[in-house]
DNA sequence: CAGCATATAGACAGATCAGTATAAGTTTTC
DNA sequence: GAAAACTTATACTGATCTGTCTATATGCTG
C-alpha cells in the first residue's frame, strides 16, 4: 500500500475537479479516473464535499510549495523575490492545463461564506498573502502588511484576467505596477 | 404581453444562477422562481446553456449601466471618476446579495475558453475595461489603454478578494494604489 | 366570434446524481 | 497461516437532471 488508495483518490479528484469544476463532475468520473471502487471512496470520505475539501487542502499545500520554491529559485534578494512572484505567475498562466485559481473557482461554486469549502479558499488566500507579507517585511517595507495586501490585489487581478480573458501578459502588467509600489514603499522606509 | 414571459424568465434565471451557481441550479428551480411552465422555457430557449447566455447578457447590460451611472453621479472630472469607480466597487461589495462577479463565477464553471459562456464573460470584461480606458483618455493619460489594463487588474483583484475572503475594504485598498498610478500617469502626460 | 399563437400542468424519457448494501476477493499483520 | 482489515464489483435506492410530449386552457387579433 505505497501510494495509498486515499492519496490516489485525492490526486484524481484534484485533477478532475480542477479541470471540469466541482458540481459538473460526478463522483463516478473521479472513481473512473482513479480506478477505484465506490465503496473505497466512502470508506475514506463521508461525502463528496469532504473529498472536495481534501482535494483543496492538497492543492493548497502543493501550490504554495511550488510557488514559493519557484520564487526563491528565481531571486535571493527579498525585493527581487517580490517581483519574481509575478514572473512565476506568468509561468503558471502558460501551463497548458491552467484553468484559473482552484480556490477562486471553488468560491464561485460554493458562494456562501459559511461553507467549509469557501472557508478553505479564504484560508488559502490568507496563507499566500502571509507569504507575500513575509517577503515585504524582509525587504524592509515600512508597512509590510499593507504592501502585501496591495500586491495581493494585483496577484488576484492577474489570475482572473489570465483565466477569464486569456491574457497571460497580465502577470507582466501586474509586475509593472508592483515595481511602482515597491519603489515608493521602500523609499518611504528609507526615510 | 408587458413583462413578457421571456423577460421574466431571464430575470429569474439571473437571480437564481447568481445566488446558487450554474451547475448547482436546476431548471426546475428557475421555473419555480419564475412561476412559469417548463415548455414555455423551451419555447424561448433551446437549452439551459442558452438561458444562461441570455442571463449573462442581461447581467452585463444591467451591471455596466449601474456601474457607469454610479461613477458618473459621484464625480464629473474624469480623473475623479476613475477613483470613484473604486468607491462604487465598495458599495457593490456591501450589497447584501453580493456574491462576487457573475462573470468570474461563470468562467470558473465553464472553464474551457471555447465555450460561448466563457466567451461572453471575456466580452463583459473587455467592455468594462473599455469604459475605464475611455475615462483614462478623458483624464489625459499618456497611455490610456495601459492605464486601463492596470486599473482593471486592481478592480478584478478587489472583486475576488471581497468575495473569496469577505474583505469589503479591498475596494478602498485598490483605490489607494489607483491613486498612485493616476498621479504618475498624469504627471507623465503633463511633460 | 373565430382562429391562432402561446401558456399551462403533468407525465414521461433516459441519464446521472450521491450514497448504501452485499458478498466475494485480496492484503496486511500478527 | 489464520484473523483482521481493506478493496472489489455489482446492484440498488431515491432523488434529480435536462429535455420532450400531450392535451387543455388562456389570451390576443382580425
Amino acid at each position: 500500500m505505497r501510494p495509498s488508495r486515499r492519496d490516489h483518490l485525492i490526486d484524481s479528484a484534484l485533477e478532475v475537479f480542477y479541470r471540469d469544476g466541482f458540481h459538473a463532475t460526478g463522483i463516478d468520473k473521479v472513481l473512473a479516473e482513479a480506478g477505484v471502487a465506490k465503496m473505497t471512496l466512502y470508506n475514506h470520505f463521508r461525502s463528496k464535499d469532504e473529498l472536495i475539501l481534501a482535494a483543496l487542502r492538497r492543492r493548497d499545500e502543493r501550490f504554495r510549495n511550488w510557488f514559493m520554491r519557484c520564487v526563491e529559485a528565481r531571486a535571493s534578494d527579498p525585493r527581487a523575490r517580490l517581483l519574481a512572484a509575478f514572473d512565476v505567475l506568468g509561468e503558471w498562466f502558460r501551463q497548458p492545463d491552467f484553468s484559473g485559481c482552484m480556490f477562486i473557482n471553488a468560491s464561485a461554486e460554493f458562494a456562501r461564506a459559511d461553507s467549509p469549502i469557501h472557508a478553505a479558499c479564504a484560508e488559502h488566500k490568507r496563507l499566500l498573502r502571509d507569504y507575500v507579507a513575509g517577503l515585504a517585511r524582509a525587504a524592509g517595507a515600512a508597512e509590510p502588511a499593507a504592501l502585501a495586501r496591495q500586491l495581493s490585489l494585483l496577484i488576484e487581478g492577474a489570475i482572473v484576467t489570465a483565466h477569464v480573458s486569456g491574457e497571460k501578459e497580465a502577470a507582466a502588467e501586474a509586475k509593472q505596477v508592483a515595481e511602482q509600489l515597491l519603489e515608493r514603499e521602500l523609499r518611504a522606509a528609507a526615510t
